[in-house]
DNA sequence: AAGGCCATGTAACAAGTTACATGATTAA
DNA sequence: TTAATCATGTAACTTGTTACATGGCCTT
């Protein structure tokens, strides 16, 4: 795959829970590819680079998944303004509510619409379980919405 | 305050949903006094030094507060390698799973203490409401780790 | 075939992390 | 009073973001 596709199926796979950006993935691919994780394919339209990964780059894949997971990092930018609500003014946080609970309908549609792709095509199940982990993560932002001080 | 009280502040305020690290802090500093925004005091012991809040910084802070909220950001490993549980060893994804939960159970345990003492305290309500969203995340991504499949 | 559009890749910058050096405080 | 511990701050490095340049594709 070329870094624009690996971009694609990583947003994809991953888009609730993980992130990356191209800039990243363009920088990675050439110290892999000097490592051996990863060769490099005959170049394509617009200069357009496609790696393949190697045996190397699939067992090392296998060691990272094998090593422990860490923590996990969350960055709540709404949360972290409504906890500051006493120093807004009067209605502001409504609004923030407000238009927090519309972007996060949205997303909870999303992703409820890709458990039921997922389940249709029949997919892996561990996908699946992502997938759902998506529409438990929304659900609970929206009902603690409703729980939040708006005076 | 000092750089180190402030990330204290921070991390007492903020756990679940924002961090800081003690460099961030440290490096932003001067720069914010350059900027007007604080003013350093006199130094103190360790070559301590606090800095107070100036009018420009408070009307800085108000101002960054209306800012629109942005989208939140997730980095989680755990579920990252969920994902790939089908490339996993047999038993690996129930490991995981299992160690998540102890973990997550403390860290339920540790957002309802706070909650608790933040009530206690009669503290401001909108402080109260982000403690609880510790809560409701950690409770979804408990009830998740149940449905996940660990075959 | 010309102009707008989208995808590819790059480069400069900002934010976040880790590892280190130093100076008080505490405890043996 | 010496050694261990902990808090302060710094510096080097890594990761993530934003802004940019370029080149095929697609429509008209």
């Amino acid at each position: 795959m070329t870094g624009g596709e690996l971009v694609a199926a990583a947003k994809e796979r991953m888009d609730p829970f993980w992130s990356v950006t191209r800039s990243q993935v363009y920088r990675e691919l050439p110290g892999l590819a000097e490592a051996g994780y990863v060769r490099p394919g005959k170049l394509g339209p617009r200069a357009a680079q496609p790696y393949a990964i190697t045996a190397a780059g699939k067992r090392a894949f296998r060691n990272w998944l094998t090593e422990a997971a860490g923590a996990d990092h969350s960055r709540n930018p709404l949360v972290l303004r409504i906890g500051f609500g006493a120093h807004h003014a009067p209605g502001a946080v409504k609004q923030l509510v407000d238009d927090a609970r519309t972007r996060h309908q949205e997303a909870l549609a999303a992703s409820r619409a890709r458990v039921a792709q997922l389940k249709k095509e029949g997919g892996d199940s561990f996908l699946v379980a992502t997938a759902e982990f998506g529409i438990a993560y929304e659900r609970a932002l929206l009902r603690w919405l409703d729980t939040v001080p708006t005076g």
